[in-house]
DNA sequence: CCGCAGGATACTG
DNA sequence: CAGTATCCTGCG
């Protein structure tokens, strides 16, 4: 059924390019929690916008609510899917030549991409994370912004400034279903707002920097620092290890007994400054079976 | 009812 | 340092 408030399908002339899994992958597949699959799109919001998009063939259509600004929705976009980074050349520079693992999981999402997402939006999303699946976290980022986010179309809401969250209580939070992390998202929410410039320094800093700072707040250990790192500021050296790149590193690599840390070092110099592009490749195989556990 | 999940933290030895 | 209990919630 056509939506007439929304505008007509457009291709997006500057698309990078998809096929159907990594184009899922990419956005919904543990990056981003802001995206819903529909019938035959998907459906998601950042920056306060929303966005349709649907995978044809080759091309991708974009639709979003006639009354936003189409100029501006697009070039949120571009950045959003790191257009400048040529994800092919770096693949190039990942080992698959001689790592069946990798190479297996690279022919199963050949066009995986890393997003540069809002700052603001992967903080929240990555502290909710912890012990947590995606359909569950995508709960409460939903939750978060259906209550208290900005209505962007309709019933349906982006997600709230951390501004807005540094008003709300503990107990608030709590009924979002945020558990635990209510208490972090709640700290966190006050360190941003006495410390307004503090978010967006991060993007000026050197990556270690960076880590250093996001692992002062409460919530955040060296696996969501190294989340937000990679799926936000485009640090494409940082390597998250959760549970399932730990089992598949040491499953691959015959590195039982590693400590996480040692799990790193090993990535990174087997991997090389890429590390985190080879990272969301074995996660996404992994998760969907393409590689064994 | 129990065990557990894509984690962090405080505490113990 | 390595191990362990605890923090919420929802699901099987």
């Amino acid at each position: 059924m056509a939506d007439s408030s929304f505008t007509e399908w457009k291709s997006w002339r500057e698309s990078p390019q998809f096929d159907p899994e990594s184009f899922l992958e990419s956005l919904d597949g543990g990056q981003s929690f802001s995206w819903n699959r529909k019938e035959s799109y998907l459906e998601g919001s950042f920056k306060g916008y929303l966005y349709r998009l649907k995978l044809e063939g080759d091309t991708l259509s974009v639709s979003i609510p006639q009354k936003l600004d189409y100029e501006n929705a697009l070039s949120n976009l571009g950045e959003y899917f790191a257009l400048e980074t040529d994800f092919q050349g770096i693949i190039d520079t990942l080992p698959w030549r001689s790592d069946q693992n990798l190479k297996r999981a690279i022919e199963a999402y050949p066009n995986l991409r890393i997003l540069k997402q809002p700052l603001n939006e992967a903080l929240f999303g990555f502290l909710c994370s912890s012990t947590k699946q995606i359909p569950q976290i995508k709960e409460m980022f939903r939750l978060t912004a259906q209550q208290y986010g900005p209505e962007v179309h309709m019933q349906v809401h982006a997600l709230p400034n951390w501004d807005v969250i540094a008003q709300l209580e503990e107990t608030d939070l709590r009924k979002l279903k945020l558990g635990y992390r209510a208490r972090y998202i709640h700290k966190t929410a006050q360190k941003i707002k006495a410390e307004p410039d503090w978010l967006n320094s991060l993007h000026t800093m050197d990556t270690n920097e960076a880590k250093k700072e996001l692992l002062s707040l409460p919530g955040v250990g060296s696996k969501i620092a190294d989340c937000v790192l990679l799926f936000s500021l485009g640090r494409l050296e940082s390597f998250p290890i959760d549970t399932w790149i730990a089992k598949i590193l040491k499953r691959a690599y015959g590195l039982e007994g590693f400590s996480n840390d040692q799990l790193q070092a090993f990535s990174r110099n087997h991997y090389g400054p890429y590390a985190g592009y080879a990272q969301q490749f074995l996660f996404s195989a992994a998760r969907s079976g393409v590689l064994k556990l």
